[in-house]
DNA sequence: CTCTTTCTTGACTATTTCGGTCAACTTAGT
DNA sequence: ACTAAGTTGACCGAAATAGTCAAGAAAGAG
């Protein structure tokens, strides 16, 4: 049941960018310093998003990578389904011709109820929903001196 | 999100011996055959559900595996916890101290809502369950005569 | 126009994991 | 004893993963 650093560094990134976008592309350079991950492996994670529609780059001087869409409307199954392919813990799953028993099979089931409870998790929440979580959890570690 | 083929193959080896089981333990060699699985692969998964005290073995003639609890009492979750390990998708679940930002980061808390949900399948079904569907199945395929 | 900055692409490599095989051994029954 | 099982651990090849790098193309700045 592992994910992949592919889609573990994926998803880091796209936070990064959704927190330090200011309007302007936010470079491949910051987000390796600040989330501590390669610059050569980042560029990697850029291309399938890029294809996927979920960020855009542009090159040159203040250049960078930036959300295609509104935050609102990234799923995380969007980021996953991209950078990890399908949540299938198992290939019959998808190819049901992968197994001539696919049809009576009682594990198979399992496995796909398993595809969709993760699915369902990852459908429900958007990029917004990860930075107002991170936003939550900043304003928990200050103190409130205002009061 | 990938499942190892030993979670696969143990699920199907446990749902055969309580297919087949009357009372004598189940042989290897007639589980394998069966399945159409490698007996030298099967081997190596009998010895970890001997550890986790999910089947008994006997050796010499007439040996084989059967089901050291009842059916009931053996949920998946205890199979794949012997056999894959922990259901969690990222090493930083298990070990806060895997990564530094563990307290503060928003990505570990998804992961760690995924394999909730995974586990929540995991422990809601038995072995009794799975053998109930598969005859479920089988009935479904037979054609009604005796109507 | 050219220089710099940034992403792009593809090749390359090291490491690990996976799936599988096998042989030698132990134990249990006849 | 002999035979029929499971037990254990070594071993291997293939594939996937993780990571590195270098050459190149686009976009701006001056």
């Amino acid at each position: 049941m592992k994910l992949s650093t592919k889609g573990e560094y994926g998803t880091r990134l796209l936070l990064d960018v959704a927190l330090h976008s200011r309007g302007e592309p936010v470079q491949l350079r910051d987000i390796a310093r600040r989330e501590k991950l390669s610059l050569w492996y980042l560029e990697h994670l850029v291309a399938p998003l890029v294809a996927g529609g979920i960020v855009r780059t542009t090159r040159g001087p203040k250049g960078g990578v930036s959300l295609a869409r509104p935050l609102e409307e990234i799923k995380l199954s969007d980021i996953i389904q991209q950078l990890e392919g399908s949540t299938a813990p198992i290939a019959c799953i998808d190819d049901p011709k992968f197994c001539d028993r696919s049809g009576s099979c009682v594990t198979r089931d399992i496995w796909g109820e398993i595809q969709k409870a993760t699915d369902n998790v990852l459908e429900s929440l958007t990029l917004k929903d990860l930075v107002e979580r991170h936003k939550q959890k900043e304003e928990a570690k200050q103190p409130m001196y205002f009061i």
